[in-house]
DNA sequence: TTAATTTTGTACCAGTTCGTATAATAGTAG
DNA sequence: CTACTATTATACGAACTGGTACAAAATTAA
C-alpha cells in the first residue's frame, strides 16, 4: 500500500474523514452544515478540504457514496439465494434499521432524510437521489425475481413494483426512526409488513 | 368579517401569504431559505412577516400546518364509509399525487421530504412531524378498522401496522415523485399496491 | 382634533457564509 | 544541496444571515 508519492504526505485517512462528514451531514442535513463545521469535523483546514473533495456539494455528493457503500456491505449478501424470500426481507430491513438506529438519537436514512430537501435546486443531488432509488429498486426486484423462480412468490406478480412496495417500507422506517419512533415499534411493524409484501397468507399475528 | 380594528389595516391577506411561503419552503427547504426570500415571496417586510408570524422556525411550523390543512381537505373525505377500502385506498393516493405534483418540477410532500432534514437539531420541527405521523396513520388505521367490520378485510390483521404501511406509501411516493419519478410510473405503483395491501388475492396484472 | 393603536418601511447590526489567495511546510527526485 | 511537488496553515473578503430599533403611516376611539 503505502507507495511513496512526492510532496507534502496527507495528514488525515480518507475513509475516516468521509465517515466523519458523513455523520455530520447526516444530522444537520445539507444546508443547515457550514464549512465551519465540516473543518472542524474532519479536523481539516479548509483548503485541504476543498483539494481533498471539492466544494460543499461535492463533499456532500461523496458522502452519499461512502453511505451507499456502508448500506451495500450491510445487506448485499442477502441476494444470495440461500435466503428464502422472507428472511431476506426481514434480515434486509433489520440491518437497515440497525444503522438508522446507530447513533443517538436515530437519525433513520442519511440519503432519503436528509437528500430530498436539496433536490429542486441541486440537480446533481436529485440525480444521486434518483440513481439511488434505482439501485435499492432494483435490489429487492431481484429478491422477488429469485423467489417468483423458486416458488415462493406468485408469477402474476409484478416483481418490478414489488420491488419498489419493498423500498418503500425502508423510506417510511427511516423517516419514522428519524422522528422518534422507537425501534422495538418499527420492529413489530416489519414483522407485520414482509408477510403482506411476500402474499404469504393473511397470518397477521402482530 | 370584516371586523373594523384599531390600527393600521394589513396589508396582506394571511392564507395567501402562507401558501406562498408554504410553496418556497417546499420549494428550497427550511435551511436553504432565507428571510430575504421569505420576504420577497410574501410581499412583506421583514418586521411585519415577525409580527404576523414569529421567528423563521414559526413560520414553517405554520407552513406545515397549511399544508396539513390542504392534505385534510384533499382526502378527509375517504373516510366516509360510502368507500370501500380499495376505493379510499386508491382515491387517497390519487389526490396525494395531484398534490405532490402540481407544481414543475414536482416537490412530492412538503412535510416528509423537507421536514426530516430539520428534526435532529430542531426538537419543535420533530415533534410537529412525529404528530402529522400519528395523525395520518390513524387516518388509514380507520379505513382498515371499518373495513374490518364489513368484512373486506381480515379480521386478524391489524389494522393498526396495516395502517402504517399505507402511509409508507404515501412517504416512497412522495420521495420518488420529488426525485424524479413520472406520475405515470407512480400510479401504476399505486394499482399495484392497493390490493397487496387490502390482502385482496393475487390479481397482479400490472 | 387629538390620542391610542396597529402595521409598515428603512436601516442597521454583529455574526456567519463559502470560497480562495498566499505563503509555509514536508516530503521525493536528481 | 537544490529543484520539484503536494499538502497544510493563515488570513482574508464580499456577500449574506436572522433578527430588531426606530420612525413613519394608516386606521379607530373619544
Amino acid at each position: 500500500m503505502s507507495e511513496k508519492t512526492r510532496g507534502r504526505p496527507r495528514q488525515y485517512d480518507r475513509e475516516q474523514v468521509l465517515a466523519s462528514v458523513l455523520s455530520l451531514f447526516s444530522e444537520k442535513g445539507y444546508s443547515a452544515t457550514s464549512l465551519d463545521d465540516i473543518s472542524e469535523a474532519m479536523n481539516m483546514s479548509r483548503p485541504s478540504i476543498y483539494n481533498a473533495f471539492g466544494d460543499k456539494e461535492s463533499i456532500y455528493l461523496h458522502a452519499m457514496d461512502s453511505f451507499r457503500k456502508q448500506m451495500r456491505r450491510a445487506v448485499g449478501k442477502y441476494l444470495d439465494s440461500e435466503y428464502d424470500l422472507e428472511t431476506a426481507l426481514i434480515n434486509t430491513y433489520l440491518s437497515a434499521l440497525k444503522v438508522y438506529f446507530s447513533s443517538r438519537p436515530a437519525q433513520g436514512c442519511f440519503i432519503f432524510c436528509t437528500g430530498p430537501a436539496e433536490v429542486i435546486n441541486q440537480p446533481v443531488i436529485k440525480e444521486k437521489i434518483s440513481d439511488t432509488l434505482v439501485e435499492v429498486d432494483e435490489f429487492f426486484q431481484v429478491l422477488f425475481t429469485n423467489a417468483q423462480e423458486l416458488g415462493d412468490y406468485p408469477k402474476n406478480m409484478n416483481a418490478s413494483n414489488a420491488g419498489k412496495l419493498a423500498q418503500g417500507v425502508l423510506h417510511t422506517i427511516a423517516i419514522r426512526a428519524r422522528a422518534g419512533e422507537s425501534q422495538a415499534s418499527l420492529k413489530r411493524f416489519i414483522e407485520f409488513t414482509v408477510p403482506v409484501l411476500c402474499q404469504s397468507g393473511s397470518d397477521g399475528k402482530s
